[in-house]
Parts: C-alpha cells; sequence; structure tokens
DNA sequence: TAATTATAGTTAGCTATCTAACTAAATACA
DNA sequence: TGTATTTAGTTAGATAGCTAACTATAATTA
C-alpha cells in the first residue's frame, strides 16, 4: 500500500466512524417508535413539497435497493405515516404519500432534533463545518459518478 | 431550523452517503465469503501486531457494542479466520487472536481492494483527501468527546 | 401480432448494528 | 467475610442494508 492509499483508507475510516456516532446520537432523541431512515423519509416529503413519489424515485433519492426501500415503507405504512396506493399510470406501479400522522412526526423528530444538533453547534467550530461541507460534497459528487 | 443547523445536517447527510457508497464498493471487491467488518477484524490485528485482543478491546477500537463484536467474532472463528480462547487472567474474558488462513485471506482482500482503490486514487485529487482528512479527525474527535 | 426485454415491487435469506436482559466472574466495600 | 457493584460475554429481538430470485406489467422489437 502507498501513502496515498493509506491515505484514502484513513478518510473513509474516518467518516465511518463519524456516521455510526451521529447516527447514534440522533437515534437516541428520535421517538422510539421510529428510526432515523424513516424519518429521513418523512422529511424528504415535507422539505421537497411532492404530493406523492413512488417507491422506486425513493429507493433513487435515497442511493437504497428496492427491496430496502420496499421495507422501510412498510413499516411507515403500518405505523400510518405514510399512505400507499396503486399507481394509476402504471400498472406495476405505487405512490407513496405523507399522512398527517406522517407530519405531526416529523414534527416531534424536528423538535427532539434540536438538542444535539445545539449540543453539535455548541461544540463543533462552524468554521470546521463550512470548510468541511464543499469537500464532503465533492468527494460525494466524484464517487457518485465513478458509481456509473 | 437555522442556517448553522442546516450546516450541521448537510455535512452528517453527506456522510452518510459517501459511508455508504464506499463500503459499497469495498463489498464488491472483498471475497464473498467476507464482510467488511470482518476483514476489518482481520487488518486490525495485521496492521498493530497484536498477538491477541479481548472482545471487549475490539469493541472498543472499533466503537461497536459488544453484542454486536461478538457476532462478529463468533461468524469469524466458525470461517477459521480467529482463534478464541479463554483468557487465563480473567475467568470472564476470552482472547482472540488471528489464524494463518485468516492472514491468507486478509491478503486477498488487500489484492481485491487495490482495483478500487486505484481507481478512487486516479479519480480524486490528492488535494482533497489531504485537506478533507485532519478536518474529519478533528470532527470525529469532537464527536468522540461528546459521547463522554 | 407475438416474443423478448426492461421495469416495479416483493420475498427470502444474509450480515451489521442496536438495546435490553441475562449469566458468570472479578472487584469494591461495609 | 459477605454483600453489592462492576465488568465480560451472550442471547433475544429489533431495524437497515444488501443480493438473488420471483411475479406482474410495460415497452420494444422481430
Amino acid at each position: 500500500m502507498t501513502s496515498r492509499d493509506t491515505l484514502a483508507f484513513g478518510v473513509f475510516t474516518e467518516i465511518g466512524i463519524i456516521d455510526q456516532l451521529a447516527s447514534h446520537a440522533f437515534t437516541q432523541v428520535l421517538p422510539r417508535s421510529i428510526s432515523i431512515a424513516q424519518f429521513g423519509i418523512l422529511n424528504h416529503f415535507v422539505r421537497l413539497g411532492h404530493d406523492y413519489r413512488t417507491p422506486a424515485q425513493l429507493a433513487e433519492d435515497f442511493q437504497v435497493s428496492r427491496p430496502t426501500m420496499s421495507n422501510t415503507l412498510s413499516r411507515l405504512e403500518r405505523s400510518g405515516l405514510v399512505e400507499i396506493m396503486a399507481n394509476p399510470d402504471d400498472g406495476r406501479g405505487k405512490r407513496v404519500s405523507i399522512t398527517d400522522k406522517g407530519r405531526t412526526m416529523r414534527e416531534q423528530c424536528i423538535a427532539g432534533l434540536a438538542g444535539p444538533v445545539a449540543d453539535m453547534n455548541a461544540q463543533v467550530p462552524p468554521e470546521l463545518l463550512e470548510k468541511i461541507h464543499p469537500l464532503l460534497t465533492q468527494l460525494r459528487e466524484i464517487m457518485d459518478q465513478m458509481r456509473n
């Protein structure tokens, strides 16, 4: 392994650990009945203002396999947080939309996340986040292209 | 949400996606019978030259819960890649060590990883990795402290 | 038109990760 | 000494993620 290889490994190792620490911190403050993945979907509907979205589109949006999305959507539906209906335009497809209960749950999640986010803002220098964000975006975009 | 909150969320979102893309790419080139988590443990033994390590130490090394490590070590043992013995110094504990088969497997994994790592080095500007690595380390250290 | 190919989703089976609850052994302390 | 607390590991039961294989429908093409 060259020193560049070692550097690349180091970057992905740090990213893996940070992802784990952040997921853990967020999970702590979400309502017990909902996961990060599930919150992400509810938040996606609200942020982007979609009326509905197909499971395949959601899988693409979140860079996740279709069986994974299928599974997560089933759980959300079982909890009444989304509604899944046949797609009138495509006999194979479905349409997913957020319910009022889902919107309320999303609000509760946001409220819970406020604490850790405030802690984070207190502990992490803002310049660090400002410096690191565009670099991460650049790296993510390169990796996205490599995938295709 | 303030713009700082949004920035923080953005950072963790990018990190989550990069972690997923990297894991996926690495999984593709490892032997079918071994996972990233398992490779990480074999690599840990070789890199650090440990004769043995307790499951609790390994859980700490990898920032993972003890049941998780217990599970991964069982799989490695079942595959003959590590050996697990009673700890003569502590009746509660165990000692884990890598086997010759484990070392060979680790070599095969490293060989498989060479391809993606080369691609990465071809596509990602080295300055990007050099700039981002210390920032990630800083962020990880802060988050580690917040955890305690 | 009929056959082939592509796409949407699901099911089954795998690994990793977590928390909660448990056993057994070591340590601390009253 | 004897009890209480801590520590090491495991078991049980979740969720998220993956691939492979399947069904059903749509789109393409011969």
